[in-house]
DNA sequence: GCAAGGATATCG
DNA sequence: GATATCCTTGCA
């Protein structure tokens, strides 16, 4: 597939774009070697109408990659700790995007973990060494499928940030890329939810079944 | 059940 | 400039 193919595969309507996210590789490329994740729990946000949309207030500096080139990051901050990751679809000018929730690590295991750690010892006011140990404690106990289960554990595991604001997730070369699936993975079924935390959109958004999960999956949140 | 934590949007 | 709110997580 060539880039030009793939750049039109994120324009297309947000809704296909979040099912065909699922089961795609969430590639990050550290300075040792790869973190591989496959991305199992998306959620799609659809644009200045849909109150639970960051766009919903129209274009902001916070936003403005949503209004970019589909297949480039939209990263942003929540709860003044947790990076979230969207990747942004249709035509630039349409401020949609799909936010990546949850990710089953296939490679970088103990990569991610270790960022894992980075990141809990970046969010907190005071670095304790008790407390430190305690959290690597319970990392090395967590089994790896729920290492990356959560929006703002996948920003930690793949040590996102806002720098990756605008950067073209299908561009290979870029820190934190996407890549599609091995052709011989087998099926799978996809569930859908309403989307989380977004009580305050109210009705009909915040029932709106915009949330896919491959069904069953041990990597999808709680 | 709730605190942690900081940026953001909106209001005065 | 002040403040309410947030696409969350881990521990009490």
């Amino acid at each position: 597939m060539t880039a030009d193919s793939l750049r039109a595969a994120f324009a297309r309507p947000t809704l296909d774009v979040a099912r065909s996210l699922l089961g795609m590789r969430l590639v990050g490329d550290g300075s040792n070697r790869r973190i591989v994740g496959r991305i199992v729990e998306v959620e799609a946000y659809l644009g200045p109408a849909d109150r639970a949309s960051h766009a919903r207030f129209g274009e902001t500096a916070r936003n403005r990659p949503m209004y970019g080139d589909p297949g480039r990051a939209y990263v942003y901050l929540v709860y003044g700790m947790y990076h979230c990751l969207n990747v942004v679809t249709e035509p630039a000018g349409t401020p949609h995007a799909v936010l990546i929730r949850a990710v089953e690590p296939l490679e970088g295991v103990e990569l991610i973990r270790a960022a894992r750690l980075r990141a809990e010892r970046l969010r907190r006011r005071s670095i304790d060494p008790a407390e430190l140990e305690r959290v690597h404690a319970r990392l090395e106990r967590t089994p790896a499928d729920r290492l990356a289960a959560g929006p703002g554990l996948v920003g930690a595991a793949f040590g996102l940030d806002r720098t990756l604001n605008g950067s073209d997730l299908l561009d290979p070369a870029n820190p934190v890329h996407l890549e599609a699936a091995p052709a011989d993975e087998p099926a799978f079924s996809i569930a859908t939810s309403a989307r989380v935390g977004i009580a305050y959109a109210g009705p009909p958004w915040s029932s709106e079944p915009w949330r896919f999960t491959i069904a069953g999956h041990p990597s999808v949140s709680r």
